[in-house]
RNA sequence: GGGCGUGUAGCUCAGUUGGUUAGAGCAUGCGCUUGAUAAGCGCAGGGUCACUGGUUCAAGUCCAGUCACGCCCA
């Protein structure tokens, strides 16, 4: 006879090799037929609202792996907080807009030979690439498992989105937040347009050197030197800026032949080289100064007539090139306007929008550059520029030029008219952060200063700065992150000379004023909202206005019509109005607009989190989140491998796309990847890392599969056991259980994934795999099916695959999907509609006590049975019995548990070998006693005969005739 | 250059208010098993807690500085 029919050995259809590369798709496919989303959400509807509001990623390229991550970071919340009873909502998001995809749609349209397109066909190109890369993006994030409402995304490019952001903008000049100021943007000359930064090209360019003194005030005969490398900025000059940690040297040059002699003021480490270019031989070092001497110097211009001060300038001015001394020309550079702006300095750019120099109102005409100079052009036609040569042909009059040469370095060039760009200070709207809504009349014409809602009189700063308080960082330090963002930002720039965005809806009179009226704002809000933005950009300046002047309009009428954009930072930014408060199943209470957490990658304190945070308390009178929680950036361990391979080889480079990782490995690796990184800091992801968490999975899914195994013929209706009735190994596994659990929701609830993943990981190694389920395989298999011993195995197994599948289930959400179906008679028909209760504490305390006892002796006795297998005395543990020897008061404690302990070794015999307790010394202390109490294990060969079927070692096999194999165990087992 | 972080075995992570010889899982090596088998079990090796200095009876833990890396600014 083949006993090993009798066994009940494990069967399932639950694979071991997963598959997944191949297998989840099909999984995601029937999520997707049976609309999961839907239903879980229809389940929810009267539920507590949890609402994660998604950050949205720009439109354009693939998914990256980093932001893979966010997003399913993203998902495993939303999925925890569904199982937690929640109503969970997730509404994906897109960033449409932006100089990213206007740039290379033009750049498309010039590689087909279209040079001459006009906004309108950029849009339409830009939204059509916006939308191709939402759909690529979107099949992309659903094959990671990303649960949300695909079909019905947020995207910034929306009419009803754009319209909402309007009327916040509204809302924004309504309360005088917003200004018209200047501020210097990249500007091409031929192209007479302002470029983005993305538009600029470094090019090798031969510049103009000059060194030219200026005559310090009140002390005839003593020069500043300053260098620069653009001349046609000196008619701008306002400032000199040196560095208070520099020293500087007063040196004595002899001019002319008559002996005469000025004094010139330079940075000492840069002396030798400007009085060899200058030809100052001899010079004499007269005295050295410090700062000290330098602060509140005044300077007469080295052509015009004004005056200006020395300033610090530490951040910028350096000890490597000039001469320690940095014209500033506020008007024409981007630390010059800073440092223009920080001292009140008028942000002068005396430069036409052909790039000619001309006066401006800024200053008095009488101060301004000598009328020779105006309408010389700064272009450069040959290497020749009008304006430099007025300049310099003005210096060399005036006898301050004091050196010139050609300079070589890299300067920045006009993409399209491969033209050096010029810097030049531009009209701008800007948002005030120090602004005091109450009881202040609003910068901008025809504007409505009167408050709807009662504000503290107090700077808008401050208030952002409070607010920050009322949020919970996580982890803590986001708090400074964005303190010190809001602290140090300047006025917010929010407006863009670009197409693709969302218009900002302002006229300008025929003197050039801008026009910036709420009741204009919000009627193209509304228009926008039936049409779209794009009739702004289509409509000639008169047909708008007849659109959108108000009916009682007492202004100056429009000529022109603006067309800047907003700064796509104010897109993103609106979607607490536009996106929370507009979607029902967003919508908060008693703040619509205000969702429970944001997260995102810990660059965002500047971006996404800073701008929502400032335009909702603006708009709203409260930040749009309770909860921010933030990661770190996904790294390559071998970086700077790569980066070296690519310089000697030139080629390779590693996938960094999420789609790459998941064709490789499936979704539910990387997602288990992602759970078992500590995401507050840097992430290093690499294919060797990807691989030992797919150690991990296998481990998993195994044992899974061993649970599900070994429940193929269990009905919990008919033959689970009550837990008070269960085995005592049983309890203590699911007392165990109990804790990992426990240990698992605290983790859940902190967003510490990584300690889920090494919890549940580590229970399944430890606890199940190398303890219970080695043990429990002797009963399942070998002990009559529908034994009380059996069935109670088989009910703490069917306890523990459901809880481990719902503990998994917010990570690994296809696998624990499909082990879920090889369950019988789960308690929900999915795991994903599951509501997960925690089980509780199973076990007194006395019976804990007793486990840790237990298992306590198996652990000293494992080494013992590794020492008798080193001899060769045993090879299975069956093979062995062991005795444990010793006093009386030692062997007490496990002679109840004489089975159970030997299950937990899992041999075939145990004995315990009483011996007379030894006299007890009257010195003996507790100590001594304890250590006395521990029985002496030893092991030896099992006494008797294998039995055939259960491979235990038995006396009493070959017994019965019948079964001379067996031992009476098994014999009974099989009658 | 500034702000904010990070740095514990090959990998991923623990390490509570400073207190024995710094832990766990995975991986590696050796052995066992062959009734979870492209699995399972046991044992073993592996760490100057980034570095330096300080406080303390005692520092992975507190303080100061340095280095490396990241994000954001300049």
């Amino acid at each position: 006879m083949d006993y090993k029919e009798t066994l009940n050995l494990p069967r399932t259809g639950f694979p071991m090799k997963a598959d997944l590369v191949a297998r989840e798709p099909e999984r995601l496919e029937r999520w997707q037929a049976a609309k999961l989303y839907e239903s879980i959400q229809a389940a929810r509807k009267n539920s507590p609202k949890f609402v994660l509001h998604d950050g949205p990623p720009f439109a354009n390229g693939d998914v990256h792996i980093g932001t893979a991550m966010n997003k399913i970071l993203k998902d495993i919340i939303v999925r925890y907080k569904t199982l937690r009873g929640w109503q969970a909502p997730f509404i994906p998001g897109w960033d449409c807009h932006g100089l990213p995809i206007e740039f290379k749609v033009v750049q498309d349209l010039r590689k087909r030979g279209k040079t001459d397109h006009g906004a309108s066909e950029i849009r339409s190109e830009c939204e059509a690439y916006a939308l191709k890369y939402v759909d690529v993006q979107r099949a992309q994030f659903q094959r990671l498992g990303v649960l949300g409402d695909w079909d019905n995304p947020y995207l910034t490019l929306h009419r009803e989105y754009e319209a909402e952001e309007l009327r916040l903008f509204a809302s924004l000049v309504e309360q005088g937040f917003v200004y018209r100021g200047k501020k210097p943007v990249y500007w091409s000359i031929p192209c007479r347009t302002a470029l983005a930064e993305a538009e600029v090209e470094y090019k090798d360019h031969i510049s103009q050197s000059i060194y030219v003194k200026c005559p310090v005030v009140g002390r005839p005969g003593t020069f500043v030197v300053i260098w620069t490398t653009t001349p046609w900025t000196l008619p701008a000059n306002l400032a000199i800026a040196y560095n208070s940690t520099f020293s500087y040297s007063l040196v004595r040059v002899g001019v002319g032949e008559d002996g005469r002699c000025e004094d010139y003021i330079v940075s000492t480490m840069l002396l030798s080289t400007v009085a060899d270019k200058c030809r100052w031989h001899p010079y004499q070092i007269v005295r050295s100064l410090d700062s000290l001497h330098l602060a509140g110097l005044e300077y007469q211009h080295p052509f015009c007539n004004r005056t200006g001060k020395l300033v610090p300038g530490d951040e910028f001015v350096d000890n490597e090139t000039g001469t320690g001394f940095v014209h500033i020309a506020p008007g024409h550079g981007l630390e010059d306007y800073v440092l223009g702006s920080r001292i009140g300095l008028p942000i002068y750019s005396p430069v036409d929008d052909e790039g000619r120099l001309a006066y401006t109102d800024d200053l008095p005409i009488e101060q301004q550059m000598p009328a020779a100079m105006v309408g010389k052009s700064i272009l450069e036609q040959h290497g020749e520029s009008e304006a430099n040569s007025a300049v310099l042909h003005e210096l060399r009059t005036r006898g301050v030029l004091l050196f010139s040469e050609h300079y070589h370095h890299s300067y920045p060039h006009c993409w399209r008219s491969k033209t050096p760009v010029i810097f030049r200070a531009m009209e701008q709207w800007f948002i005030n952060i120090d602004h005091t809504p109450q009881g202040q009349t609003g910068t901008s014409e025809g504007s409505n200063a009167k408050s709807t809602q009662p504000q503290e009189p107090q700077k808008f700063r401050d208030r952002a700065l409070a607010a920050i308080e009322n949020v919970e960082w996580i982890p803590a330090w986001g708090r400074s992150r964005i303190e010190a963002a809001v602290k140090s930002r300047p006025d917010w720039c929010i407006s863009r000379q670009r197409t693709w965005g969302v218009p900002i809806p302002a006229f300008y009179d025929d003197k050039g004023n801008p026009i910036l009226d709420i009741r204009i704002i919000r009627k193209v809000a509304d228009i926008v909202e039936k049409e779209g933005s794009g009739f702004w950009f289509e409509l000639p300046a008169e047909q708008l206005w007849a659109r959108c002047r108000p009916a009682d309009w007492a202004g100056p009428e429009a000529v022109r019509k603006s067309t800047d954009t907003l700064d796509v930072w104010i897109d993103s930014g609106s979607s607490s109005r536009a996106v929370i408060a507009a979607r029902p199943e967003l919508r908060g209470s008693p703040l619509p607009f205000q969702a429970d957490l944001y997260l995102e990658g810990s660059d965002q304190h500047r971006g996404w989190f800073q701008s929502s945070l400032l335009l909702s308390l603006a708009g709203n009178g409260a930040p749009p989140f309770r909860q921010v929680l933030t990661h770190g950036f996904v790294l390559d361990a071998d970086r700077e491998k790569i980066a070296k391979s690519k310089q000697s080889t030139g080629g390779y480079v590693k996938p960094q796309t999420a789609d790459a990782y998941v064709k490789q490995w499936g979704a539910d690796v990387v997602r288990l990847w992602v759970a078992s990184q500590e995401f507050q800091g840097d992430i290093v992801v690499s294919e060797d890392r990807l691989e030992k968490v797919a150690e991990t999975y296998r481990l998993l899914r195994n044992t899974l599969r061993f649970q599900l195994a070994n429940l193929f013929d269990f009905d919990p209706r008919q033959h689970a056991v009550p837990i008070d009735q269960l085995d005592g190994l049983d309890r203590w596994i699911l007392d165990e259980y109990a804790r990992v659990e426990a240990d698992v929701l605290r983790s859940y609830e902190k967003y510490d994934f990584h300690l889920v993943y090494q919890r549940v990981s580590q229970f399944a190694a430890v606890e199940l795999s190398a303890l219970y389920h080695d043990i429990v395989k002797d009963r399942l298999y070998t002990d009559p099916p529908n034994s009380h011993r059996r069935r109670s195995t088989q009910t703490a197994l069917h306890k523990l695959v459901q809880g481990l599948c719902k503990c998994i289930s917010p990570i690994l959400c296809f696998t624990a999907d499909e082990a879920w179906e090889f369950i019988p008679h789960p308690d929900s028909p999915s795991v994903h509609t599951a509501e997960w209760q925690p089980l509780g504490p199973v076990c007194t305390k006395t019976e804990q006590e007793t486990w840790t006892m237990l298992i306590g002796l198996r652990e000293r006795a494992l080494p013992e049975l590794e020492t008798a297998r080193q001899n060769k005395l045993i090879g299975k543990a069956l093979e062995a019995q062991v005795a444990l020897e010793g006093p009386p008061q030692a062997l007490a404690p496990f002679l109840p548990h004489k089975e159970a302990l030997r299950e937990l070794l899992n041999v075939s015999n145990l004995e315990f070998n009483e011996i007379p307790a030894p006299p007890v010394p009257e010195t003996a202390t507790d100590v001594i006693i304890a250590s006395a109490a521990l029985p002496k294990i030893t092991v030896s060969r099992a006494e008797g005969k294998k039995c055939e079927r259960c491979w235990h070692w038995d006396k009493e096999v070959g017994a019965n005739s019948a079964h001379p194999t067996l031992c009476p165990r098994c014999i009974q087992s099989i009658s």
